[in-house]
DNA sequence: TATCTTGTTGGAAGCGCTTCCAAAGTTTTC
DNA sequence: GAAAACTTTGGAAGCGCTTCCAACAAGATA
C-alpha cells in the first residue's frame, strides 16, 4: 500500500542504510546524497510506518497518561498543556481515562509491557507500591503529577504555601471566623491545604477549630466535586447561626466553590457580604464565577510534565526529580476585596527542579 | 528484555505458529494445546509487543480523534464514553486535540500514513474536502461526530428537533416573548437550532423576529462559550426594555447558559421570574445551575462512535451510516416549570442507524 | 608513491510478531 | 485395510524499519 524505504532507495539511486540514515538526519551522510534522498521522499510523499519504526527501534514515540475521572476540570487543562508539548516534540498521546484503581493497574500493566509507550504520566493518585520495582526493572519512566513518590519524578503543587496564601488573604480582610470546605484528608493534596490554612490561623494567633472545617467526601473524586461543595457549604451555613459565626471560607478547591455558591445563592447568603469565599485550582469557571481562588499554573504543568517525561527517558538513572509550583493567589469578587478582575496573574513556577522534596 | 513467544514455544514444547495461534483464539489448535501453551504465557507473565503484532498483522489496535477545544465540556463527556468503550475492545486511544484548522490538517495527515491508527474520529468541524479522497484511497474508516460528510459515517444529534423540544416548551409555559441567544451561523448546530426555534414558534402562530435573536460569536468555539452567553444576554435584557419585553430566551448551548445567567444575576433580573432560561447539550454543570436544557446523550455517543469505527474496519465498502440521536429535554428550574430535579431522563438514540441523512 | 585516516555507503541481520504452506497425524469412508 | 478427508502442527517468509559492520572512496600524511 504505502511507500517504503525500498521504493526510496531504488528510486534514489542509493542503498537502505543511507535512506534510512537521510532520514533520521545521521551525521554520516554527504550533503548532496541527504539532498536527493529527501526530495525523493518529497516527491513520493514518503510517510513512515510508524510501528516498523517503533519495532526496529524500540522507542514508542508516545506516552501514556493515567488520568482519573478525566472530566474533571483540573485535568483537562493539565492534559492540554501535556497535548500542546507533545504535539510539538511529536509525540502522540494515549489516553486512559480510570474510573477505580484497578483500571489504574490494568493501565500502568498495559503501559509496562509490549513496548506501547515511551513513559507514563501518572495523574493525581497513590502510586501502587506493587508497580514500583516493576517500573523500575524495565526502566520505564514515570513522571506523577499532583501526587509524589520518591523513586520517581514528581510534580507537585505547594498546596500548603496556596492555602496559606488563601487564608491569609482572608485574614488581611478582617476575617476571624474563617471556616474551610475541605475533601477527603485521605488525600494529599486536603491534607496539605489543610495543613496550610491551619498555619496561617496560628500566624495570626487565630485559633484552630475543627468544628469549623466540613468535609463532604461522598462518592466520587474523594469529595472534590460540585455536590460536596454543595452540601459542605450548606453545613457550614447551619454552624454558622448566632454566636459561632462564620464569615468567610477557604474552600479546597473550585469546583467545590461552584457547588457552595450555589449552596449560599439557594440559602439566600450573600458572597461576599455575608460570608466570603476563597477557592483553589483557577479552573476556567473560577473566572465566571468571579471566585477568588488560588491559581494553579495548570496548562504550563503539563507541558513541563511531558518534558520531565522525555528528558527522563534520554538519562533513565539520574535520580529522581521534584519539581515543584508556587501557585498564586487570583483576587475576584467573592472574597469582598473587589479586585474587578486581578491583571492576569500566572503563577510563577518557584525554584524550579530540586533533588528532595521540599518541605511541603 | 521481554519475553517473547519464542521463549514460550520452547518452554512449551511447541511451535511458533502453535503459539501465535493459540495467544490469537484461532480455531485450529486442540484444547489440550491451547490450555498448555497459555499457561506458560501466563506462568511466565508473558505480554506480545505491540509494535510487533501491529506491523506483522498490519492493525493498529489504535484509534485517533481529532478534537477541537478539547476543554469544551461536551468534548470531554462524549470522550469518556469512547475511552470507557475503547477500554472494553482493548483499543488505545490517541488524543489530538485542536486549536486552529491547519492543525486539524496535521493529525489528519499523520493518522493518514504509517499505519498508525485503523481509523478517525473526527469531532465538530467540517471535514476538509482536500482528505476526502485520500482517506478513501487508502480506505482508512472515520467516524464524523456531532457533523456530516456524505462520504463517510457520521453521527449528529437532531438539533432542529431539539430546539423545537425547547421552544415549544417555553411555549406551553405561556411565553409569547421568546428570545434566542445563539453561536456562529457558519455552524451546523447553530443554523439547525435556529430554524428549530423559528419553527417552533410558526407552529403555534407567533411571528418571529430577528431583533430577538442575539448572536455573539466573538473568539473560540465560534461562540459557543461562557464569554459570549454573558455578553449575549446582556444585550437580550438591553433590547428588552419597554415595549418589546422578553420573558424567555432559548439559549443554544449550555456553556453560554452558564454565562447568561450570570449575567442575569448581575443585572438583577430573577430567573425564571423576570426571565425563562432553556440550554442545550446537558453538560454535567447543567444540572448544578438547575438549568433546563435538551439532552445530548454525550457519553453514549461516544461508545456508539466507537463501535460505528470499529465496525467500518470490518466492512469498509458498505456505503456511509448516519446515525442520528434525538435529544430530549430535561426539566429543571431556570424555564419556571419548576421540575425540582427530572427523573433520570435519558435521552433515546432514535431510529438506529440509517443510511440516508433525515430531514434534519 | 605507499600508507593511514576519515568520510561515506550498501546491505545483512534482526526487532517480535502473523500468516501461509506443507507435512504429519487422526478420523472417516467405502 | 487403503484411500480420502479433515485436524493439527512446525516453521519459513515477511511486515518496514534501524543499526551494525565491512567495504570502498578520497584526502591527508610521510
Amino acid at each position: 500500500m504505502g511507500i517504503t524505504i525500498y521504493d526510496l532507495a531504488r528510486e534514489a539511486g542509493v542503498g537502505l542504510g543511507t535512506v534510512s540514515r537521510c532520514l533520521n538526519n545521521h551525521p554520516s551522510v554527504s550533503a548532496k546524497t541527504r539532498e536527493k534522498v529527501l526530495a525523493v521522499a518529497k516527491r513520493l510523499s514518503y510517510q513512515p510506518h510508524a510501528h516498523a519504526q517503533r519495532l526496529a527501534s524500540r522507542k514508542a514515540n508516545t506516552v501514556s497518561t493515567i488520568i482519573p475521572f478525566f472530566t474533571n476540570y483540573f485535568f483537562i487543562e493539565v492534559l492540554q498543556g501535556v497535548q500542546d508539548k507533545a504535539a510539538e516534540l511529536g509525540f502522540d498521546l494515549i489516553l486512559y481515562g480510570v474510573n477505580n484503581p484497578s483500571q489504574a493497574e490494568y493501565y500502568l500493566r498495559r503501559s509496562l509491557h509490549g513496548g506501547r509507550v515511551d513513559g507514563v504520566m501518572f495523574f493525581s493518585m497513590q502510586f501502587p507500591e506493587s508497580f514500583v520495582l516493576k517500573f523500575q526493572q524495565m526502566k520505564l519512566p514515570v513522571v506523577i503529577v499532583d501526587s509524589y513518590h520518591e523513586k520517581f519524578d514528581s510534580m507537585l503543587v505547594k498546596n500548603h504555601e496556596g492555602a496559606m496564601q488563601a487564608t491569609r488573604h482572608l485574614i488581611g480582610l478582617g476575617h476571624r471566623n474563617i471556616g474551610m470546605i475541605n475533601a477527603s484528608l485521605d488525600t494529599r493534596p486536603a491534607k496539605e491545604r489543610l495543613s496550610g490554612y491551619k498555619k496561617a490561623l496560628e500566624e495570626a494567633q487565630i485559633p484552630f477549630d475543627m468544628e469549623r472545617v466540613v468535609i463532604t467526601s461522598n462518592g466520587k473524586q474523594d469529595g472534590f466535586n460540585r455536590e460536596a461543595g454543595y452540601e459542605s457549604m450548606k453545613e457550614i451555613i447551619r454552624r454558622s447561626i448566632g454566636h459561632n459565626h462564620i464569615s468567610a471560607v477557604f474552600i479546597a478547591s473550585d469546583v467545590q466553590a461552584i457547588g457552595a455558591l450555589q449552596a449560599a445563592r439557594e440559602l439566600g447568603v450573600r458572597v461576599p457580604e455575608d460570608i466570603a469565599v476563597v477557592g483553589f485550582d483557577d479552573i476556567e469557571l473560577a473566572q465566571h464565577a468571579q471566585l477568588t481562588t488560588v491559581r494553579q499554573p495548570m496548562h504550563e504543568m503539563g507541558t513541563i510534565a511531558l518534558q520531565m517525561l522525555v528528558d527522563r527517558t534520554k538519562n533513565p538513572d539520574a535520580s529522581p526529580k521534584l519539581s515543584t509550583f508556587l501557585p498564586e493567589l487570583v483576587i475576584r469578587q467573592t472574597c469582598g476585596a473587589g479586585g474587578k478582575e486581578s491583571s492576569s496573574a500566572l503563577a510563577s513556577r518557584d525554584g524550579g527542579i530540586e533533588l528532595e522534596p521540599s518541605a511541603t
